[in-house]
DNA sequence: ATAATTACTTACTATAAGTAACTAACTTTT
DNA sequence: AAAAGTTAGTTACTTATAGTAAGTAATTAT
């Protein structure tokens, strides 16, 4: 009794969207290239889950890792085409939170 | 130091859309009212988790629940206007997963 | 009277995320 | 030369979230 069968790729997709975090990273990275330290300080996420949300990400091609040896070496995270990708749900996401979304949610 | 201040409208739906199981729901219902008992079977979820989750869907005006006193009870859930204009964002999820993911994930 | 159905809830366990201190490689300051 | 600072993490531990399985309430069927 399976009433209705999900597309097992649209699954996947959502339970990559569902990840916490996973969006706000992407979203961060829409801008350009991004460091650890950016990506740590300008969301509210902790180095652990930064460093295993980015390697997973990585692991599944939708961000690049670019290592640059200055002093201190540069790191820096950008999107690949299938990450970039990605943009036009970012951007419906926008669109209906300004649509349904209050700009003071709390007081 | 705020290197990108995030709209708080827009980083409220992101954590709406990245809780585990939301989309799923809320894609389901995309189709028409389900049943509690036809949600939980059709996706993975826990009964404990569902709830939950209709609840907070329901707090937040994205879910109606209707009560139908039949024998035995029926009940309803459908999304409200505000839930049923996240279809856009789920129409470029499944862009997106049908363009960049391979059909066979596993072996 | 007993069993069945739906829509949950409750108690308990397992997994995921947060916190804070630590490491490695290198450089600047003292 | 030793101590402190920087970036990009990792590790050990705590807290929060999700999964499991059994239980409840209302009603009908057997």
């Amino acid at each position: 009794m399976d009433p209705a069968i999900i597309c097992p790729r649209f699954e996947k997709a959502m339970s990559l969207m569902s990840q916490r975090w996973t969006g706000l990273v992407i979203y961060q990275l829409l801008t350009g290239p991004k460091r650890f330290c950016t990506l740590e300080s300008s969301m509210g996420i902790s180095g652990r889950v930064l460093s295993e949300r980015l390697k997973d990400l990585e692991n599944q091609g939708i961000v690049k890792r670019d290592v640059y040896p200055e002093t201190p070496v540069r790191i820096e995270y950008s999107l690949t085409d299938k990450g970039a990708a990605l943009q036009p749900i970012m951007k419906e996401i926008e669109t209906w939170s300004q649509t349904w979304l209050e700009p003071e949610p709390n007081q």
